[in-house]
DNA sequence: CTGGATCCTCCTAGATACTG
DNA sequence: CAGTATCTAGGAGGATCCAG
């Protein structure tokens, strides 16, 4: 009988490695990008500002609550800047940064890729698909 | 009273702009990359074919479970290959194919990205917390 | 108009145990 | 060695109501 057993020496070097993990830029990267909205959103701003009411048109089927959420996010992230003009009703904008437009082209790459390469991704699920 | 509430409204633009989102090949990809076992895989294999036990190792903190269901998924995409040498006890290697080794490639571009900006980054939130 | 707060549900990662 | 089967808890995201 160990001292450990398989699942607790896992525990363990899940504990040790998250920290790790969390601390790779490349995953904290590729955690924003996972996220559908962030993409939307990123996609929609990337052809100029836009306020509240109208990103939440373009993009559709995205609840309040998860536009405002990716939206603080991604400020947060200095990848856009909000804007809030005191008017009646008051109007909040939109808008992606430097840091935004950059990652704007990031995105452009990998769809790039994915539209050079799905049909490839296709046929693959196709042939594995008909073998079981 | 309207005949749709809100909620109804953004109920059927989801139901309709799923389709359009599953059927979008550059989400399709940033699903699988999103995913951290994914891109630890790829990244573990890109330096050549490993066994599914040397994986798990090499690969601290992912259960068994974890591992395969990530395999099965890359092998179904065409990003790797899976090769059984029915010995006993058996052995299975893993290798990244071509379509896999320029996912690699990408995976790289977007290491780039993020060791080059995640610094902005994270001045952002210091300064955003700060404002907070 | 632009959200904040709350509740609630579903989905999936992970633990555990077992097998050819 | 290389998985499979089952269960469950935690968190993400949606619905709903309310406010500045």
């Amino acid at each position: 009988m160990p001292t450990q057993t398989a699942a607790q020496r896992r525990e363990q070097a899940r504990v040790e490695y998250d920290a790790f993990i969390r601390s790779c830029p490349t995953n904290q990267l590729l955690d924003r990008l996972s996220d559908k909205w962030v993409s939307l959103v990123v996609a929609a701003l990337s052809t100029g500002p836009m306020r509240y009411s109208a990103l939440g048109r373009r993009i559709a089927g995205v609840s309040p609550k998860m536009l405002t959420q990716t939206l603080r996010a991604l400020e947060r992230d200095g990848i856009l800047v909000r804007t809030v003009t005191p008017s009646v009703p008051v109007r909040v904008d939109y808008e992606l940064t430097q840091l935004g437009r950059s990652l704007a082209v990031l995105l452009t790459a990998v769809k790039d890729w994915a539209e050079h390469h799905i049909e490839e991704v296709h046929e693959a699920r196709d042939r594995y698909d008909a073998a079981n």
